[in-house]
DNA sequence: GCTTGGCACTCTGTCAACGCGAGTGCCAGC
DNA sequence: GCTGGCACTCGCGTTGACAGAGTGCCAAGC
């Protein structure tokens, strides 16, 4: 086990590099932080730290800089979460209090997100699958063709056009409506397919056709929609990313670009909880010199949905922290009130 | 005005730079391109060249490189649009072709422009504007909570949730919600604010208010709405820029990352016919190392939106033109089937 | 008058040599 | 276990030399 110590230079040097983003030496490590001790001392537990894995120098007579292992001390260890500044909070408020849907309240989440960590940020839209059911409405287009209306408790709104294989009478459609809502509204979307599975039996026979059309629609909107949609912003934030930024962001870029690439980074996020990935602990090989932290938000105690940053290993992980705990919480409110 | 040979050198200057992102030489000149004359006389021309502000030189004894006024002309005068190849057409015919609907259509848009062209790609959805209603519908989602849907022939939907000052009845609401399709449907966005005018006069007075709050709200969704959205792809694209890319990055990141810049982007290009904006010809100071191709898109003959492409102003003009056209006209096929 | 070959000049990019500075590892002493 | 000292290593920036590419200009030729 490491001692007090060791620690407490693996937590300078770390702090150090985020700042400078150089390798740190020994003797800049004594000068800069009160460690109590002389060079030659840190020197001997830089070695001890290197031996372990948590630091490594790019090359002989440079100073170190930690692994990602050695971030992943700091972050479990040696970090807390920094609480924002109240400006910052105050910010925050000012920005989200103005959104006027759903589309808006994203999108601003996503600025926001950007602008507080410096970083990419990416919120995902609340998911169908454990929002509950808000409204159907179905609307006569034509004399064959309906539109299926969805609307969530999280204000999200889904449309689909249905053929009908009959024309369908408006008596038949008030009919349709009234018995859909009363089974569904204030249930959660993955409860749906059983509670409407028997609607059609109880419908005349000439119109059960179209009752299994518009519910088989119904269900396929629920199971495709789980294919979460989500948004990004403040990629330019990618050029911050250090000296080595030429060559690492064109892989960055391409990841950022595939939708499913990142469902599957925010995925693997706990549900609950902080979840912090660094560097090779991400799947994907292209993000593989970046860290993503995410965090699930909703508008009661459980998350719908998860939303995050993703920005360069060497991060301010405690700030990073804070404004992403801090903009999930104050999501999750504005959710909960609309 | 230039001779013919001096344009010629023009072109094959343009040609190789774009090819070899390098300053291109006299001899050079001479021995790729079968000029019939000496590099002496090239030298010369070049000269002129420079002197007319088509090409420039980035020091003393380097080759010349076009300025933004040499593009220009190249453009204009000397280069036509590369119609596309046959399996670059059928890619565009397999790719598009499984679009479900508005939003998979211009998704695949983008990433299919991103794909061909090797660029940034922007696609503009369907203006509101110059569409027409297919559909308006009033739910009631509780006693005095209503919800606004607006569908469009080009398959857009936008929807509004509005809170009465009045409960408001369910045959009220059957009347209004007829008497403002019979008025709007088929007709044009932009004349739907006189066509609704005189409607809360007809209403009894306990429903007024009511009537003019919905109306007020589908007068305001015309006008927001109007604000277009739009979509972005390719942006790993960037990194294509050149030699020079880390320093052009991030003001173009910061441009593509502003709606509004993009929109008014779009904005400048003709309504129709395609428009090719070349570095400093572009009114944002951040895209001013790049150059815009756009054209209009439509169902119709009438263009509804723009789409386009975002790259250096050092691209193959004919080969991006030739894409952006045959892209934008199967997108309006599509849009016009459905 | 346009074209051409020749020639001197200029500038860049590269490479090697070199010295500086930062940092390390090790060791002996406290 | 901590400290100071010391020799060693290595990257980085500077310098100077040099080759290569390209230009501009001029005088001669068609």
């Amino acid at each position: 086990m490491l001692s007090e110590r060791r620690l407490e230079v693996l937590r300078a040097i770390v702090q150090d590099y985020v700042g400078t983003e150089e390798p740190v030496g020994s003797k800049a490590l004594t000068e800069r932080h009160k460690l109590g001790v002389s060079p030659a001392t840190v020197r001997n537990d830089m070695a001890v730290l290197e031996d372990e894995g948590f630091i490594a120098q790019p090359h002989t007579s440079a100073g170190r800089i930690p692994t990602d292992k050695g971030y992943r001390l700091f972050v479990d260890k040696l970090a807390g979460v920094k609480p924002l500044s109240s400006p910052e909070r105050r910010a925050i408020h000012n920005f989200l209090d103005g959104a006027v849907d759903l589309d808006d309240v994203v999108g601003r989440t996503v600025r926001l997100l950007a602008q507080l960590t410096r970083q990419v940020a990416i919120v995902q839209y609340p998911s169908l699958t454990r929002s509950t059911v808000r409204h159907v409405e179905l609307l006569s287009l034509a004399a064959a063709r309906l539109m299926l209306v969805l609307i969530t408790d999280t204000g999200r709104v889904e449309q689909r056009m249905i053929d009908c294989p009959a024309p369908f009478g408006e008596t038949s459609l008030a009919d349709l409506r009234a018995r859909l809502n009363s089974r569904v509204v204030g249930r959660r979307f993955a409860d749906v397919p059983q509670l409407v599975q028997d609607l059609p039996e109880s419908f005349e026979s000439e119109d059960r056709g179209t009752v299994s059309t518009v519910l088989s629609t119904l269900l396929e909107t629920l199971v495709e929609e789980t294919e979460e949609r989500l948004m990004i912003g403040g990629t330019s934030n990618l050029t911050r990313f250090g000296h080595d930024f030429p060559v690492m962001i064109r892989p960055v870029l391409e990841a950022l670009e595939e939708q499913v690439v990142l469902l599957k980074l925010l995925g693997e996020a706990k549900d609950s909880g902080m979840t912090v990935r660094i560097g090779h602990e991400n799947a994907h090989e292209g993000l593989n010199s970046t860290s993503v932290v995410a965090v699930g938000y909703g508008s009661g105690d459980e998350a719908v949905a998860k939303l995050g940053v993703v920005g360069p290993t060497r991060m301010d992980y405690p700030g990073t922290m804070g404004a992403v705990r801090a903009v999930a919480r104050y999501v999750g409110q504005i959710l909960a009130e609309s």
